[in-house]
DNA sequence: CATGATTATGATATATTTTAACACATCCTG
DNA sequence: CAGGATGTGTTAAAATATATCATAATCATG
């Protein structure tokens, strides 16, 4: 037997996560919702959906990952390999607007996210694809030229855009740091687009490996009066050490908690 | 923090495919109804479980072997989806300002992108990231929030980007196309936004693979009144072919056309 | 083509589950 | 110790699902 409606309604199945009744019903004004009920305990007999309370969940977005679990607990083994993230997820605050800066390192700090409701803001698409996967959090792409060199969006639309926003947590990864020039960057629309971030955050963290530190590029995006923690993978000169103590900047160096 | 008692749920839901709330009533007396209800959302958060009324499905349990009849569909199409976008980059024109959908239909046409000097604009970050690959181009993405789902970007902050910028060339797919209600997809935002596109574009391409014919879903973005190329796999039913003629759509088949 | 069987559908009352809101205790951290 | 996060319990109200019966449509088959 053919029945139109419900192609329909396995296109619908296909097409998204989630079907509610109240949808259906409006989609098929004609039949009653008993029938849609029924079309609903059809699609679970045949394995397409999961019948759940107000609706029905298509099959094909379920992702059988029992990997989850195990990955969560090798979370905090890795724990040492990617302490700098690690270290960093650790100041994200649950329903919290938050700034992820593109770049290599923010990238590892995916899996130390927790499935909880955040917003997330980044400037990069590999970080957003992958923000994504978590569940929970809310995903924002900021609008604008995707630089092919460093992968990341900058330019008039995505500083129009950071505009519009609020941001209370921004993680950001300079290029270099050194005391004269502060924290930099080699290209100047990423400079500005980061110097928005900093401004508009109330909880400013840069993360940086060890390799950064003395090096400086030609655009400056914050120096240590603007931020606030400063975590790195080793010990600061002590020509910079000075400089974040004098501003209250709590520096953490994951070596040194590691021991 | 180690829970004891979600440990246990954890190895029930290891060890059958459903559990009744009744019967974790029965197993944990000490805590209230409520409790337990917390714990199956927890465990749906972690996917490793789905609430369902009653109760809560074990993910271990759940075969996605809704694989065996869709995807296998899905599969034949993939041999098509090449053709159609190959046939689709034909129409790319050096130094315009080009729309390109999000989808797995249109990811695919970047291997058929000439290195030349096009403006992209897009709505799915992965097209964007292997657009930026091929040298030349420069790649615009669309800001706004990035939909877990369907891994692209809508939302009011895309309208609103995509209000800003011009565009000559859109090439877009629907999730379904039918006489009565035109191109359609499930989902009101991405309409929305595909919506603005077509508005705004001199030329409207819609790529399309013989399994979205005759399907309709809630949400209509255009009709062939709105669209000037239509390229599918398979030929068309009669009715839809007469209303692409009546309203001079040019309707290439790359079935017909690789015979 | 008539007929009985099967299937699809609708209406409604009832039963059940879920949610939401608040209150309280506990634990941890700075 | 204050403040925050987290885990928990209680309840009433809201939303949803089920069961049942009645009716209509469809279909195979003698």
């Amino acid at each position: 037997m053919y029945n139109e409606r419900r192609e329909q309604i396995r296109s619908l199945l296909l097409s998204k996560p989630f079907i509610s009744l109240k949808e259906l019903e409006e989609m098929f004004p004609d039949v009653s919702g008993m029938t849609l009920r029924r079309d609903i305990e059809y699609f679970e007999r045949e394995h397409e959906a999961i019948k759940v309370r107000g609706g029905a969940r298509s099959m094909k977005f379920i992702t059988t990952q029992t990997d989850d679990s195990i990955t969560a607990r090798m979370k905090e083994n890795i724990h040492w390999k990617d302490s700098i993230t690690a270290r960093a997820a650790e100041f994200l605050e649950t329903g919290r607007s938050i700034f992820i800066d593109s770049g290599s390192t923010l990238q590892r700090i995916v899996p130390y996210v927790p499935n909880d409701r955040f917003t997330f803001t980044t400037t990069d698409p590999v970080s957003a694809l992958e923000l994504c996967k978590i569940g929970l959090p809310i995903v924002n792409v900021v609008g604008g030229r995707l630089d092919r060199d460093n992968q990341t969006i900058t330019g008039l639309q995505a500083t129009r855009f950071l505009s519009d926003i609020n941001i209370d947590i921004a993680l950001l990864s300079p290029s270099g740091l050194s005391a004269r020039s502060g924290f930099t960057v080699g290209n100047y629309s990423e400079c500005e687009l980061k110097r928005i971030v900093v401004e508009k955050a109330r909880l400013v963290i840069i993360l940086m490996d060890s390799s950064k530190i003395d090096k400086s590029l030609p655009y400056t995006f914050c120096t240590f009066e603007n931020i606030d923690v400063l975590i790195t993978s080793s010990a600061l000169p002590e020509e910079l050490a000075a400089l974040a103590a004098e501003n209250g900047v709590r520096v953490i160096n994951v070596e040194e908690e590691n021991k």
